[in-house]
RNA sequence: GGGCGGUUAGCUCAGCGGUAGAGCAUUGCAUUCACAUUGCAAGGGCCACAGGUUCAAAUCCUGUACCGCCCACCA
């Protein structure tokens, strides 16, 4: 007889389940058969602890993850951490404004250092807290952005849109932040109304106005609109004198439709260099175009006397001295207006002409295909994407009507340096793709032995030699650069046969590392795994990490000298080719290298091609300084994820099933993801679009530090449980409206779970010693009310399956809730301690709430994983709840 | 300026053609019996307003009034 504790204690029960289901392997789909099913996890800031709108979304994620794993489908969710380019970097830069400290005071590599070692802290806490949030998601396939094989694939990305036509850099006017320095894009600024002083001055024959004075030193140019009949006497063109704020200027008058003639006198000055309206007024004049603002938002020598200050600053003094020259008309003080700030720090944003990189949203692709933004909208239209309630659908169409080409070069250092190089006559140079094969030698006498053979110098056996004529023969017809190969006899006799089947001339051999330190693993028996290059940099038997780096870094000057497209053979043995991958990846950690080792076996002979980037050189080269958007790669995230893990994985689980994330970043994030995944794959990222809401606090406000009414999951996973805080966020709410979380809310689904615990209790205690697996139990003479509770479990679990179907996760968790409570707890199981004790009934009874037990906890499982796995367990189950199957 | 939503019980929200629902809150009763992190019961709504479609409207259509959000941004 199982005895429960009288109440449920989610403390000892949560962190246990949890290892239970890690050593059970079955968050990794490679223990799971079926159909794939795939949920790519938004990555969270590694910088920062876990906040409850995290919380929703991983439950979100976790309840489709688990439903579909229960459903017998080869189930994927796959965890990352984000560096969050921008976000991170303003964080960190306020972290070291409080030490004192600033980013303009260190050299780029220290900040990155710094910066790195800072994120690598954060990245455990948030990663703990997807744990405890009961993640069932698989830790093996764990990546962060900045892994080197998330950024080939953004570099390749880059590449080939360049090439595409649909990258180029522009000096066009951008959104900059003085304080952060950099350009943004236009979604990452915001609006604020504003009241503030508007002033009207005389200039020449005109007036004109203007909420920013400090803007006007350079201003030459009168536009006008060419249909205003009040100005029909001034032409294109004319010139005229002006006295204005440092002595007389000589205007132009321009005529322009941008004009509104309704607005002030319907005459305005433009300052081209600060304003985007005005800079496509002067590009399509093609006037002159003057900075007066500089990057830190103070005036250039231009403003004469006012040189150096800063705009706000600057402006009541200019208006005085344009008022004493009699210059200033009047002053409306209550004009209202929109200022377009930072939406980080809220600054001002002061436009200014810095050259950026953009991606060509509406420009068809050269293949033949629409654009970028076409193939989105397309994909949405005909269904191959859905996007989870309609009105989401409609704002995702809307943006993307209206959308603009998108800059995903930002002036800040914590990110993707962008991978283009500029010489002294300011052309760009890309990174130069090399491609290469690895050719491993046939068999040697040492292999025939299955002895490690380290730097033995022995020959190819006969069947080696034979595998290296079919090596041969599988490249015949393949355009060969060269043949590079390691001078071991193994190796060159292998590459000599390639040469001479091929026909190649050109090969050359290079020194192998030879030098015997020790040399305790040379000739010993082959044990399982992948040692040799642990035995080598472990035990000091042969090579250090810097020698074999070294090594490996001279063999990628060898290669990168050679000009040309044609693929390049390089011929060694099976440790040394996955470390010059790897190198020229910029794995140079030792647990790097032995990863690469792992991954990248190979055969005796076999062949393994891949394509590398590689820098260029040359004298006077200099990088662009600039990083990439942080949403320019995590727009790839579910191709480039899938891709680091050899092919196997792109292949079995692209296209995604579902993208489940908050609506905030729709257009930042989801919408990229299309755009790029059709562009690089020609396939949807993801099949569904599921947005949840924000989480706001019991009044519907929304959550702030300020406010102080942040909610901590982790504070209320300690009072209440996982899976009170999972239920409450899921229950009474529907996909993508705001959820209001109040304690209240969360402490009735902690009764909940303890309701659960006690049904469970109550079952056990009457089971007597009547055998658990009755699943197929016959049932017989059956009371109204057995037939009822019956009929409401079917029903039951009907609507869970259909509500988990169709996303209406809040209607199923509330069908659950009801009919544990209400039909079985209230109902069934009053009823069911009169038939307990009648003998006849008795036995059927017990199997009907044994039964129903089962089913509850596996409807319920999804969404409150720990209790159910955990009684689960009292029940002499065999296999995990986890991997138990769905009712049907 | 353009677009998208919302308005249902005191509060938070489901329902979206067929007799008004949930959680919390309120009130009364019960309580050695799985659970007081409980049970039973009660009160509480012309489903914003005005028209229309329909045998039938909270649910569909039109308009009005508030509330909210997104996009654009006029010097």
């Amino acid at each position: 007889m199982i005895e429960l504790d009288k109440t449920y204690d989610h403390t000892k029960v949560e962190s246990k389940i949890y290892q239970q289901w890690l050593d059970s392997g079955f968050f990794n789909p490679d223990n799971l058969q079926g159909e794939p099913y795939t949920i790519i996890m938004p990555p969270p800031n590694a910088n920062a602890p876990l906040h409850v709108g995290h919380a929703l979304g991983m439950t979100v994620q976790d309840i489709l993850v688990r439903f579909h794993r229960m459903r017998g489908r080869k189930t994927l969710w796959l965890p990352g951490t984000d560096h969050a380019g921008f976000e991170t970097q303003v964080v960190f830069e306020k972290k070291l404004e409080k030490e004192g400290n600033s980013r303009f005071k260190m050299t780029r590599e220290e900040f990155y250092k710094q910066c790195w070692d800072f994120v690598q802290k954060n990245k455990h806490i948030s990663e703990e807290g997807i744990k405890r949030l009961g993640a069932s998601c698989d830790w093996s396939r764990n990546i962060f952005t900045l892994d080197p094989k998330i950024v080939k694939t953004v570099y390749q990305t880059f590449q080939e849109m360049y090439k595409d036509g649909l990258i180029y850099r522009s000096g066009r006017i951008c959104n900059w932040c003085p304080k952060h320095q950099t350009g943004l894009a236009d979604l990452e600024t915001k609006y604020e109304e504003r009241v503030e002083p508007y002033y009207y001055f005389r200039y020449g024959p005109f007036t004109i106005s203007t909420s920013r004075p400090e803007t006007k030193f350079g201003d030459k140019y009168v536009v006008m609109h060419p249909a205003d009949k009040r100005y029909s006497k001034y032409k294109q063109g004319d010139t005229f004198e002006a006295e204005w704020i440092n002595g007389s200027v000589k205007a132009t008058v321009i005529k322009d439709e941008a004009v509104d003639m309704e607005f002030g006198s319907g005459v305005m000055t433009i300052t081209p260099a600060h304003d985007p309206v005005d800079f496509e007024i002067a590009q399509r004049h093609k006037l002159d175009i003057e900075q007066i603002i500089d990057k830190r938002a103070k005036l250039l020598p231009v403003a004469a006397e006012f040189a150096g200050m800063k705009i706000l600053e600057a402006r009541p003094k200019i208006v005085e001295k344009l008022k004493a020259k009699g210059l200033l008309e009047k002053i409306d003080e209550n004009y209202k207006h929109n200022v377009q700030l930072c939406y980080k720090c809220g600054n001002l944003i002061e436009p200014q002409i810095v050259p950026q990189w953009y991606i060509a949203m509406t420009k068809p692709l050269p293949d033949g295909r629409p654009s970028l933004r076409d193939m989105a909208v397309d994909a949405v239209k005909n269904k191959e994407i859905e996007i989870v309630t309609e009105k989401f659908e409609k704002i995702f169409m809307h943006w993307m009507e209206n959308i603009r080409d998108w800059p995903i070069s930002r002036q800040i250092w914590w990110g993707i340096p962008i991978p283009v190089w500029y010489d002294k006559e300011g052309n760009t140079h890309l990174q130069k793709e090399k491609k290469i094969i690895f050719v491993r030698h046939g068999e040697s006498t040492g292999n025939a032995k299955d002895v490690y053979e380290g730097q033995l110098d022995n020959p190819l056996t006969k069947k080696g030699l034979e595998e290296a004529a079919k090596t041969a023969q599988a490249l015949k017809g393949k355009k060969i650069a060269k043949i590079i190969s390691s001078d071991l006899q193994r190796a060159k006799t292998t590459a000599e046969i390639v040469a001479e089947a091929l026909g190649i001339k050109n090969i050359s051999f290079h020194p192998e590392f030879r030098e015997v330190r020790g040399g305790k693993f040379e000739g010993e028996t082959r044990k399982k795994g992948f040692p040799l290059l642990l035995r080598i940099l472990g035990e000091g038997a042969g090579e250090t990490l810097e020698e074999l780096i070294t090594r490996a870094k001279e063999a990628w000057k060898i290669i990168n000298a050679i000009e040309s497209e044609d693929p390049i053979v390089v011929v060694g043995h099976n440790s040394f080719l996955p470390v010059i991958k790897a190198v020229q990846e910029g794995v140079i950690t030792k647990e790097g290298l032995i990863d690469y080792r792992k991954k990248w076996h190979l055969d005796n002979a076999g062949i393994y091609e891949f394509t590398a980037l590689v820098n260029p050189e040359g004298e006077g080269l200099v990088q662009d300084p600039d990083t990439f958007d942080t949403w320019f790669s995590s727009g790839q995230w579910p191709f480039a994820t899938l891709m680091t893990n050899g092919e196997k994985d792109f292949r079995t689980f692209f296209p995604t099933q579902v993208m489940e994330t908050g609506w905030d970043i729709l257009f930042f994030w989801v919408a990229r993801m299309v755009m790029m995944s059709y562009y690089k794959t020609g396939k949807p990222p993801f099949e569904k679009i599921f947005l949840h809401g924000l989480v706001r606090d019991k009044d519907k406000q929304k959550m702030s530090k300020s406010k102080g009414n942040v909610v901590d999951p982790l504070g209320v996973i300690d009072t209440y449980g996982t899976d009170a805080l999972r239920f409450a966020l899921i229950f009474s709410t529907s996909a993508g409206n705001d959820i209001p979380l109040s304690e209240d809310k969360i402490k009735g689904m902690k009764h909940f779970a303890n309701k659960l615990w006690n049904i469970a209790r109550f079952v056990l205690a009457n089971l007597e010693n009547y055998e658990l697996g009755i699943m197929d139990y016959e049932f017989k003479a059956l009371t109204p009310a057995d037939t009822e509770i019956i009929d409401a479990l079917k029903f039951a679990i009907d609507e869970v399956t259909e509500g988990l179907e169709n996303f209406q996760l809040h209607a199923a968790a509330q069908e659950i809730y009801n009919f544990v409570w209400k039909n079985f707890a209230d109902v069934y199981i009053e009823k069911s301690k009169e038939q307990l004790k009648d003998p006849i009934l008795k036995e059927n009874t017990q199997a009907i709430l044994l039964n129903s037990l089962f089913i509850i906890l596996k409807l319920l499982h999804p969404f409150m994983p720990f209790v159910t796995e955990e009684i689960w367990g009292k029940l002499n189950q065999k296999e995990l709840l986890l991997i138990s199957a769905w009712p049907k």
